[in-house]
DNA sequence: GAGTGGTCTAGACCACTTT
DNA sequence: AAGTGGTCTAGACCACTCC
């Protein structure tokens, strides 16, 4: 066989939820069920679900079932916003100012993202931190992937969500690149403090079920009160 | 039963290793021995070396067999050092300065690292990426689990490879908090840059096979060529 | 050809959740 | 009690590596 049957369960089972057929937080056949229906036995349909939970893209519960994972403010938060307080614990951003535009994509976001789109949104918002300046993050997207967005502000505090329950496009995982910089003065005056002030600035891409570039965000983060924890293994 | 079967393989698998009789680099038995040896099933030994390939602890390979890791400065560079270069390559950084000292332990080295250790070497290394300055990285490990270790200067430019050939100490995780700050006058003066340069400091706390905090390391790098790459999934 | 890991099956029983 | 996922077994065959 060219491909291992569980493979094509895997597949099979992401376009379902791709083409609607599975919506996220429904209940997914049982095992055996699924196994029944395309013709394999319930330990390779067990498999293909193993494989779609270790990539969060099913949740499993014993007694339950297997469920489309609903991305919720909760998880979200905890899989893509990486920073942390001095005690280690999750940062719960209070939102501050927010802008949508739509703009010309400029060469660098055609090349990245999906569909190479002349026309993109640009999100454009700063949160804060027990009372203190925290970030500014500016996320750009392909206007075709999701109309109307402009017309939905206040955006909820954690895009990914809006994604999936408005636009059936689930961010699955994403790529950071940080360096250190400087705040620069426009930003400065944005966020109310020094120019020069260092800062931690991430650059992300987001990668959606089918593989696709939907975002591409900048995030500039002070980082006197939490820090970007990294987890290697 | 209240622990799985493949959780107790598993847990004996890593206790042989620790204790030796797998060293690294070397074959482990079959799967069918394997379960033979430990009367259970061949499926369920598998499942236990499954576990060990997916946190890297071991690495199969199909007609071959399956092989205690041997860390290689290769597979420990792309691990543990996620430093990219502008066109998404790894970053092989430079030998720079290095020194090596035996002090005390502050609170908060004793505190954190493995058997509350009074003493500690204190590595302090420096590295260059095309010709210019890179980083300087400072490890503190206990002196009880690398006793001679500042015998063997120079040491490699990988410590995880030492720590396991040498000391048989194997890191399999590690933890990097990230935050933007300034370089500071003494570093800059070692580095031979300016002290205002904004910079990438890292803070890692490194576990070893056995769950032991066996090096806290703070690394600070210069990101004007050089970006710290995160996968999120 | 012998030995290894990789895939797949069929069936059993357990642990947990819901009705 | 019925239905789900979780564990475990025994056995088959395939794909790959090495001798």
């Amino acid at each position: 066989m060219s491909q291992p049957l569980y493979q094509v369960v895997y597949d099979e089972i992401i376009k379902r939820i791709v083409d609607g057929r599975y919506p996220p937080g429904n209940m997914l056949p049982s095992e055996f069920d699924l196994g029944a229906e395309l013709g394999v036995s319930q330990g390779t349909a067990r498999k293909a679900l193993t494989e779609l939970e270790k990539r969060k893209i099913v949740e499993r519960r014993q007694g339950r079932g297997t469920f489309v994972t609903l991305r919720t403010p909760e998880n979200s938060m905890f899989h893509f916003f990486r920073l942390r307080s001095p005690e280690g614990e999750q940062v719960v951003p209070e939102p501050g100012t927010e802008k949508v535009v739509r703009r010309q994509s400029n060469k660098n976001e055609r090349g990245a993202l999906f569909g190479n789109p002349r026309s993109v949104f640009e999100i454009s918002r700063t949160r804060n931190f027990r009372g203190e300046p925290l970030s500014q993050e500016v996320s750009v997207v392909p206007t075709d992937l999701f109309p109307g967005l402009p017309d939905r502000a206040p955006l909820p505090n954690t895009l990914y969500v809006l994604f999936q329950q408005a636009y059936s496009c689930v961010i699955i995982w994403a790529e950071d690149s940080l360096r250190a910089g400087v705040m620069g003065k426009e930003l400065a005056e944005d966020l109310g403090v020094d120019a020069s002030k260092p800062v931690l600035v991430a650059e992300r891409k987001s990668y959606d079920l089918q593989g696709r570039v939907v975002e591409l965000r900048t995030s500039t983060f002070i980082t006197d009160n939490v820090s970007y924890s990294v987890r290697m293994d």
